[in-house]
RNA sequence: AGGGGAUUCGCCAAGUGGUAAGGCACCGCCCUUUGGAGGCGGCAUUCGGGGGUUCGAAUCCCUCAUCCCCUG
């Protein structure tokens, strides 16, 4: 098979290069630029450099042909805008999920085109195949498990996917990584938005929102306790960054129209927490679930985090109301839903 | 002008003779391919200034300064 291989000159993406090699795949790496453009770099230093230095070095040693392929403009187009766009309007956005539909697996390909068979992945994720149609299912590392992130696939996108790490626990990649003598074998795991590198996301808003000052009001009381520079610098349940004294505070609410922030010392309580709440732009990966399983369904409201049982009832095609079993705190609009069925991630919607 | 109260880390605040709690903020690290959250650690040789009493004071005394309240 001739596979395109996502390299970013970490480990992950490493490992795969040389699993599919030893299965006797005729690999490329492909080197995604979709850094910022260079009105950013003052904010801090991309390390794409030394992502690069290393791919090169494993490409060379193992004889993988390896292309750099600029994606800033269509990146900048899919999901910078977008992110600017959801935090101007008061929402969270999660920008790596479109960064995967729209950009790893949507205009890479159409770059490249239809000479490679398949795009592989350094995600922990896995495929099953059932009918001719494509599923994507857990990695069997639950906790580094990144499905999440993936959630926004459709199906044409995960047909030619391929994740090899999926049957791996992080630490035999690592391992793997040693057998194969991969310079990169003890790289730290990279994190963060990928396309910001090493600039603060703050940093990032403010060069293209600036500040826009308002008040900080206590939720409970009303009263009128602090100011902000931006309610674009707050998500709901942020903690950090709100300066003031008597808390812990907490964002519990955003009024974007009267640019206030509401915020309360009593996010911990019971009253503050929620059961439910409401999901638009519904998405299915291999089709919509059966009725039966929309009442037994598994969501994750972010990475990493627990799964909570859950029931969604639609209310039309594309809007349907979550019911979580238990109660959580963080639910930010602009977020997304991502819905499991056991192994199976069936697919994503947005918070609202 | 009298009378009373207060002054401890950026903020809040324990501590009333025995050698400066705690919370918030902030900083660092960990966790994490989103935003958050969470975990761990750091954070006043010093208690408004100056004297004094005492083996020993933030705690007692004197004095100065500042602030608040009440009565003119």
């Amino acid at each position: 098979m001739k596979i395109a291989v996502l390299a970013s000159g970490g480990v992950d993406s490493s490992v795969v290069l040389k699993l599919l090699q030893r299965e006797g795949h005729d690999v490329t790496a492909f080197y995604l630029k979709i850094w910022l453009e260079d009105e950013l770099s003052f904010l801090g230093n991309c390390p794409w450099e030394e992502d690069l230095q290393y791919l090169r070095e494993i490409c060379a040693a193992g004889g993988v042909p390896l292309q750099i392929i600029n994606l800033q403009k269509e990146y900048h187009q899919e999901v910078v805008s977008y992110a600017l766009r959801e935090i101007k309007a008061g929402r969270t956005p999660n920008s790596d999920l479109l960064c995967n539909s729209k950009i790893k697996f949507g205009k890479f390909y159409e770059k490249i085109g239809p000479q490679f068979d398949l795009v592989a992945s350094g995600h922990y994720a896995d495929k099953t195949v059932i009918d001719g149609q494509h599923f994507l299912t857990r990695s069997k590392d639950t906790f580094k498990d990144q499905t999440y992130f993936l959630a926004h696939l459709n199906q044409e996108q995960l047909k030619r996917a391929v994740f090899p790490l999926g049957p791996y626990l992080k630490s035999e990649v690592r391992d793997l990584a040693k057998q194969f003598k991969l310079p990169n074998q003890a790289r730290k795991d990279s994190q963060g938005i990928c396309f910001l590198g090493n600039i603060k996301y703050p940093d990032f808003v403010r060069f293209h929102l600036g500040e826009k000052p308002g008040d900080l009001i206590n939720y409970d009381t009303g009263e009128i306790v602090g100011r902000h520079e931006g309610y674009w610098f707050y998500t709901i349940g942020q903690r950090k960054g709100i300066k003031l004294s008597g808390g812990p505070w907490f964002v519990i609410k955003k009024d974007i129209a009267a640019n206030t922030v509401y915020i309360s010392n009593t996010y911990h309580d019971l009253s503050k927490k929620r059961d439910h709440f409401e999901v638009e732009d519904l998405h299915w990966i291999s089709g919509p679930p059966t009725p039966q399983n929309l009442q037994k369904l598994q969501v994750k409201v972010r990475h990493g985090e627990k799964l909570y049982d859950a029931t969604l009832s639609l209310l039309d095609g594309r809007r349907g109301k979550v019911t979580i079993e238990g109660s959580d705190q963080g639910f930010a609009a602009g977020q997304f839903a991502v819905f499991y069925s056991g192994e199976f991630c069936l697919g994503c919607g947005t918070i609202i």
